[in-house]
RNA sequence: GGGCGCUUAGCUCAGUUGGCUAGAGCAUCUCGUUUACACCGAGAGGGUCGGGGGUUCGAAUCCCUCAGCGCCCACCA
């Protein structure tokens, strides 16, 4: 019975239900494969794309690259696990709602926090939801019971204990200190999150006013109202005298003392070689002032715009404007000395491109470089968290591919400061602080006498005063605080402006009742709510996302019914899914996130869990156009995967990536490429096609390749195939041990090709003694699996039309042994060499000739000292697209006149009859000649050097000598050939 | 200012530890519908392996140097 199977292959028709069926099956699920208990793990922790909006062609190679080993080591009879998920990705996730609202005028503090998270919420909902579609649009064989959140309950709950556990540890501490604060985000950003662009700036020579003897250089004159000193390098002799001396200066802003300071950053060749100290709103400067001591005027707000500080003439002027305002200043008053134009990088956010405001300001720190020891850790002896990230890469606990990566980690690693982990973001993990007093702020407390209080509110008890409390508090999220203790209430500064605001109190009125206490300078609580209902308000900031990424790898695989477990302690013990899955096999990621994500989870689980997150890291490159330029929406180069897998097909997408690009480096990506895929797997379509078509359905059950021994009669082709076959078994495994994708998917198409296509399958075609079609199917079926991985879809369709069972998905991968003693020995594979070329020459000649293959011609073949073994395989030469008719092989005989002549390595010849072209062959001959003159010289001088006979390994003095009889002889050939042409 | 990478056929790239006349795909050209596939088959042309120097019997491969391109890090105000 023969089957029709289309012509060419439609995946549109075929992948979505074949992924249905796989997910019906289970067995992206590791419970369902039903593995012995010692079977190896094999896990990776799918990096969380960001939960905006779609996917780009970015994570589709990055799919295409996991799922390609999840599905090798699945095969492998592994206990595999791919666990999906996605990140909120805190910053990203709020800009992007807060434009999309804005479309309608609206902005956060419009809606509220309470109403913008729900907004959020519901962005991130359908984000996941398109996530998840088009992740299994690609293949991906994740298990999706296993699919995370970074603000799923229980991962929020790790959040908190990881914190809390780092402060008690004071690896998080409270600093008050310079950051990076982006205006338009209105948060702090960490060092890596600032990005760097090239500008032209003027610089600004001025003086701060007549009496200063120094001018300085700046390109930023409105921070100069902030000024506290000078720096100079103490080299630099021109400033020598003024250093130590204070001067009084007057900007228009009140007056100013300014230190003349040396310091050794300062480079005398820059500007004049001075420079103002701007304390509060630069990097280098704030370090300086700590050294030497200057006070810290901050004359930046939060808002971007200049503050009190900065003197009325300024404050509530944006820095640009208050730029401009000043160098008029500074012009009216003639103390410009010149504007110079220079090229300048500015910091700006690499979330929205805003230019970075350095200032000052209370924030949560992760302290990298504090040594500590935690018991049971067997990283954490007296090492801080930064030694022990170099250790784990430098020991090669873990290792990076490719490996120049591991020098720009330590690089990196080398040079982090303490991380600022606080974010004023609404959407994210609040940080997990509550305060009580806070002097001079929002959630400054002051106290009253209870009784005085309820007097005043006409409330007579506790009771009463908590439901009033509550009442008001559920009109106003988020903003009251009061505690009570022992007759005495404490109320939030806010609390107290309401109350003032429904009339309750005025100010006097707080002024005369207020108890003269003390509040304490920062009382604060670390760790899950306090049970007290009053008094305590949560830190209104939320984590730097990175900072939950970083707990990824085993956050995602603890019992996510977490609350039966009372300590953290208790949880990491006993999740099953933590103790069989992590540390995870393999990091699979772009080079770009190296330091944001890949180094943060090193520090945070080497800490948290005494061990690495995962065993290897493999970094992909990005995916570029054509021209080698990052894709992106504005400049329209991109190229959507979804709509090229409806074109191509998803395998054909997935090839693209993965075959041609080696890790860490760049890819670039481009229709045509796709193209070309596509017509591999069509290709590999027609291949099995025509193997169906050809075999009997009740021969394609399962059936050991044993048989084929026993059988014995397999011909000098079947056992070539079968030889190519075993290591073609070998060569892809090794290489996808290696993590050489590319190259293992060049052989598999190299194979499927080249090698069945093109020479075994013609062959079948008239070849038929011998076990042909079990040959023919126990290739396809291990080709099939040996490319499963790569390309799932077509693969286990036809697996599926061969009439398989199981999927292929779980089947196991092809064994070397099947095909131990198939192969062909060395005079085998020497005579299908020697068949093969024989072939080519013939094909070669012909169309040389511009005889048609048509046109049947009678050869003649003198094999020489071959004769005995390519006797036998005339049927080979004559059938395969060679157009001869009759054919006769001898071991010599006459020359023969009127044929074409040619010469196949250095004894074979071959005449074709009913092709002559006499000018054509001399042509070909004196071309040929020249060649293998050429190759002789090469060889000859090679052999002459003593040094290279001395020297060199004697298998390759070998080869050259063959190489050079080889080539003589058929020189020799040749020129009698000529010769008798002319004659 | 440091660090890293790239430069091989017109284009996109392979080329493991130095050792077959440096490979593949696309494109170009020639020929071709003999029981899968025109998303195909058979062939051809095309490269001083960025330049220079060195190590070596031998270099696309290792070292130095120069040039071009790209990326990352850095507080040049």
């Amino acid at each position: 019975m023969k089957k029709e199977i289309s012509k060419a292959y439609n995946p549109q028709e075929v992948e979505d239900r074949i992924y249905k069926k796989w997910e019906e099956s289970d067995f992206f699920n590791p419970d369902s494969l039903e593995l012995p208990e010692d079977a190896e793990k094999f896990s990776i922790s799918m990096p969380p794309p960001n939960a905006t909006g779609v996917l780009h062609l970015g994570h589709a190679s990055m799919l295409a690259y996991q799922d390609l080993m999840i599905r090798y080591n699945r095969m492998q009879g592994k206990n595999t696990l791919w666990l999906p998920g996605t990140d909120h990705a805190s910053i990203a996730t709020q800009t992007k709602v807060e434009k999309i609202i804005a479309e309608k005028g609206q902005t956060k503090y419009d809606l509220g926090r309470e109403k913008f998270l729900e907004r959020v919420n519901e962005y991130v909902e359908n984000s996941k939801n398109t996530i998840r579609n088009q992740t299994k649009k690609m293949g991906s064989s994740c298990d999706w019971e296993r699919e995370r959140y970074t603000l799923d309950d229980g991962l929020s709950r790790a959040v908190r204990e990881v914190f809390v556990k780092m402060y008690n540890d004071e690896l998080i501490y409270r600093g008050d200190r310079i950051v990076n604060w982006c205006p338009r985000c209105e948060s702090t950003l960490a060092d890596d999150e600032v990005e760097h662009k090239d500008q032209k700036a003027n610089l600004y020579y001025f003086k701060y006013d007549k009496d200063f003897p120094i001018t300085i250089a700046t390109t930023r004159p409105e921070t100069k109202l902030g000024d506290t000193a000078v720096a100079v390098n103490p080299k630099d002799e021109r400033y020598q005298k003024y250093i130590g001396q204070v001067f009084e200066i007057d900007l228009g802003n009140g007056a100013h003392q300014i230190k003349i300071i040396a310091d050794r950053e300062v480079e005398m060749e820059f500007g004049t070689g001075a420079l103002g100290v701007t304390p509060a709103h630069s990097m280098t400067d704030w370090e300086m002032a700590e050294k030497n001591d200057l006070e810290k005027i901050k004359i930046i707000g939060e808002d971007g715009k200049m503050n009190a500080n900065a003197g009325v003439d300024y404050e509530g002027l944006t820095v640009l404007e208050a730029r401009e305002k000043f160098v008029k200043y500074l012009e009216e008053n003639n103390l410009i000395e010149k504007v110079e134009e220079m090229d300048q990088s500015l910091s700006i956010c690499y979330r929205c491109d805003t230019p970075i405001e350095p200032l000052p300001s209370k924030q949560w720190f992760v302290a990298v470089d504090r040594k500590i020891t935690i018991e049971g850790n067997k990283y954490f002896q007296n090492k801080s968290l930064k030694e022990v990230a170099l250790e784990v890469v430098k020991n090669q606990e873990i290792k990076i591919i490719p490996e120049r990566f591991e020098k720009t980690y330590f690089n990196w690693m080398e040079n982090l400061h303490d991380w600022c982990i606080s974010r004023q973001l609404w959407f994210g993990h609040r940080i997990p602080v509550w305060y009580k007093t806070e002097v001079g702020s929002e959630m400054e407390a002051i106290y009253f006498n209870e009784e005085v209080i309820f007097q005043k509110l006409n409330i007579v008890n506790e009771s009463e005063f908590n439901k009033f409390s509550w009442k008001l508090n559920e009109e106003n999220k988020n903003v009251l605080w009061a505690s009570r203790k022992k007759g005495e209430i404490q109320l939030g500064r806010q609390y107290i402006n309401l109350l003032k605001e429904k009339d309750f109190f005025n100010e006097d009125w707080v002024q005369e009742n207020k108890l003269k206490r003390k509040n304490k300078e920062s009382e604060y609580f670390v760790g899950e709510k306090p049970s007290e209902d009053f008094g305590w308000i949560q830190d209104p900031d939320t984590l730097d996302t990175w900072f939950s990424s970083g707990l990824w790898t085993f956050s995602t695989l603890l019992d996510q019914d977490h609350e039966k477990y009372k300590t953290f302690e208790d949880w990491v013990v006993n999740s099953t899914d933590l103790k069989n899955f992590h540390p995870t096999s393999v990091m699979e990621t772009g080079y770009d996130i190296l330091f944001f994500w890949v180094a943060r989870m090193i520090l945070m689980t080497t800490y948290t869990l005494g061990e690495a997150p995962f065993e290897n890291v493999y970094l992909h490159g990005m995916v570029r156009d054509k021209q080698g330029k990052k894709m992106s929406k504005s400049l329209g180069n991109g190229i959507d995967p979804i709509e090229m897998i409806e074109k191509y097909g998803t395998d054909a997408l997935r090839l693209s990536m993965i075959i041609g690009s080696s890790p860490g480096n760049d890819i670039k990506m481009y229709e045509e490429k796709i193209e070309g895929y596509r017509n591999f797997v069509n290709k590999l379509w027609n291949i099995s096609r025509y193997i169906l078509m050809s075999v009997d359905n009740d021969k394609k059950t399962k059936f050991p390749i044993g048989n084929l021994v026993s059988g014995g009669d397999l011909t000098l082709a079947d056992k070539w195939i079968l030889g190519k076959m075993k290591k073609l078994i070998h060569d892809i495994t090794e290489d996808l041990d290696n993590y050489r994708f590319s190259q293992a998917g060049e052989k598999l198409k190299e194979f499927t090709w080249d090698k069945l296509a093109d020479w075994y399958l013609e062959t079948s075609k008239f070849e038929k003694d011998g076990d042909k079609e079990i040959i023919l199917l126990k290739i396809l079926q291990d080709l099939l699996k040996l490319s499963h991985p790569f390309i799932p879809f077509v693969t286990e369709h036809i697996w599926q039309e061969i009439g398989n069972e199981k999927f292929i998905m779980i089947e196991k991968w092809p064994e070397e042994e099947d095909y131990r003693v198939l192969g062909l020995n060395e005079a085998e594979e020497y005579t299908v060499n020697k068949v093969h070329d024989i072939i080519r020459k013939i094909r070669n000649a012909r169309i040389e000739y511009n005889v048609e293959i048509n046109r049947k011609i009678d050869a003649i073949i003198y094999a020489g000292n071959d004769y005995e073994l390519i006797k036998n395989e005339g049927i080979l030469i004559k059938n395969l697209r060679t157009g001869i008719d009759k054919l006769e092989i001898k071991e010599g005989g006459e020359k023969i006149k009127n044929a074409t002549y040619l010469v196949v390595g250095d004894n074979i010849e071959v005449y074709l009859l009913g092709m002559v072209d006499k000018e054509k062959e001399k042509k070909n001959l004196e071309k040929e000649i020249e060649n293998i003159e050429k190759y002789i010289d090469q060889v000859k001088r090679k052999l002459d050097n003593q040094q290279f006979v001395q020297n060199a390994p004697v298998e390759i003095i070998k080869k050259e000598r063959e190489k050079y009889q080889e080539s003589m002889t058929k020189l020799e050939k040749l020129k009698k050939k000529l010769v008798s042409l002319d004659s």
